[in-house]
DNA sequence: ATGCATGAGTG
DNA sequence: ACTCATGCATA
């Protein structure tokens, strides 16, 4: 049982919980209105009313004016988290679309941090069940190169989570609406019915075992003739980023044909592979904002649950919940746009801060060392997703591709000392293969939209949470 | 849909 | 102490 849920952490709490918060109080000791960042609580709106025991945090409204006080208010403020029912589910439309924020991502700064790392084993705990036979890392053509690489080095396939048949497909449904194999894909609502003739017919052709060295980047095998359907998904092998992105895409749309939110989607994985996401993890994958090798990890399995569920349109998914665990969290620090804004600066500057530099800035920013470092760790993972945010997945490219698809310019700096970054260094860099998604931030938004050079004048604008 | 957080795995 | 995969809590 892989239970993801069995972590022992039940068992280390207390910390303070109960209510001790620390809450600063307003107006005595000198919090004032600039706080850099608070931490937030309040209730919940989708899953049910959890029961957080929040102690809300309280704030200061003043706004204007004081002086310098600074608080940390927050420093730990733990509360420990009951299981909530959640639940919830509600039809997730989707439609919403907004770029949100358009933080540029830094150029030229991806000082290359090598890491790229091969397949090592999934990490989670209990994520094995079954998965876990990648073999071969792959070699795709254009080697990968330092850092963000992602267009190798990843292996993927780990589907053999069913054991016998390893790949078999993988877009099967690849078009989204013209065949009606048997009508399900109506619009709206498919009925239930049908057999999943649709996996009948795929077919695994050739590539069926081994691994041969070569680069498979060959959109070959015809798949079933069925009716169109791009071929070139690698499902076996490592897939391309556009097979990705035409996956993640279709996969979004079936599921909300079928249906089912990210959240049953994650769920349903639990209880049938084992392996449990939450629906922050099935909504990244679907807006590709996973790490590559991320994204392939986790395709065969929601390939897999997508046929399943086609094929049993209908049928109770046999869902049942994992109920979570409680284990403490700290609070979620809300911090300031302004302060934000003078993380982001010095982020451009300077992605890899040392300790020192952390906690200088925290010290600056008011904010605790900690909450300086995740927030850096935080924002290099997000230089590092498949997606840069803001720019959706439209393709809208005016920018967007050049030529068919990837490789733009290659910016190799290295500015910092720093101590690892090699990134352009002996000739290898055949950065090219970067997700040409990349390209348009770096040429298009580069600006922020209205984020001001700042000068981190905080204490302008007040923070406006529910306070209780 | 995302921001901040936790932890395993690595150096 | 960092990277990565993930997720709770939010907005």
């Amino acid at each position: 049982m892989a239970t993801a849920a069995s972590n022992p952490y039940l068992s280390s709490n207390s910390i303070l919980s109960s209510g001790s918060i620390v809450h600063s109080d307003s107006g005595g000791g000198g919090m004032q209105p600039g706080s850099a960042a608070v931490t937030s609580g309040s209730g919940g709106y989708r899953g049910d009313p959890s029961v957080k025991m929040v102690q809300s945090d309280f704030m200061q409204g003043a706004m204007a004016a004081s002086n310098g006080g600074h608080m940390l208010s927050h420093a730990h403020q733990w509360v420990t988290s009951l299981p909530h029912a959640a639940a919830a589910a509600a039809a997730a439309a989707v439609a919403a679309a907004e770029a949100g924020s358009p933080w540029s991502s830094s150029p030229v700064g991806m000082t290359g941090s090598p890491q790229q790392q091969d397949v090592k084993n999934p990490g989670r705990d209990d994520l094995h069940t079954g998965t876990a036979l990648h073999h071969r890392p792959p070699h795709l053509a254009p080697h990968q190169t330092h850092a963000g690489a992602w267009g190798s080095t990843t292996a993927a396939h780990i589907n053999s989570i069913s054991g016998g048949q390893q790949q078999q497909q993988s877009l099967i449904y690849s078009q989204p609406g013209g065949f009606t194999v048997n009508g399900m894909l109506s619009p709206g609502s498919q009925s239930l019915v049908h057999p999943g003739l649709v996996r009948g017919d795929t077919p695994d052709l050739d590539h069926g075992n081994h691994h041969h060295h070569h680069h498979h980047q060959h959109p070959h095998h015809q798949h079933h003739g069925g009716v169109n359907s791009h071929d070139q998904h690698s499902d076996d092998d490592t897939p391309t980023s556009d097979d990705l992105e035409q996956f993640a895409k279709q996969f979004k749309q079936r599921r909300i044909k079928l249906g089912f939110t990210q959240a049953d989607v994650g769920l349903a994985l639990g209880t049938l592979y084992g392996n449990v996401f939450s629906q922050t993890t099935i909504c990244r994958f679907e807006a590709l904002q996973l790490s590559f090798k991320n994204m392939c990890k986790l395709k065969p399995l929601l390939n897999k649950w997508l046929e399943e569920a086609d094929s049993t349109t209908g049928s109770p998914t046999s869902i049942d919940k994992i109920a979570a665990q409680g284990r403490k969290r700290k609070k979620r620090t809300s911090i300031e746009v302004s302060v934000k804004g003078a993380l982001e600066s010095h982020f451009l500057k300077c992605p890899k801060p040392s300790a020192q530099e952390i906690t200088g800035l925290a010290d600056n920013l008011q904010l605790e060392k900690e909450v300086v470092r995740v927030w850096f760790c935080n924002r290099r993972q997000k230089e590092k997703r498949m997606t840069p945010p803001g720019v959706a997945q439209t393709p809208e490219d005016v920018y967007s591709q050049v030529g068919n698809g990837h490789f733009l310019v290659d910016y190799l700096k290295d500015a910092s000392e720093a101590s690892d970054q090699r990134v352009t260094t002996t000739s290898s860099f055949h950065q090219k293969q970067r997700s040409r998604h990349f390209v348009y931030l770096e040429m298009g938004l580069n600006r922020l939209p209205s984020s001001p050079s700042l000068t981190i004048t905080r204490g302008e604008q007040l923070q406006h949470y529910e306070q209780e």
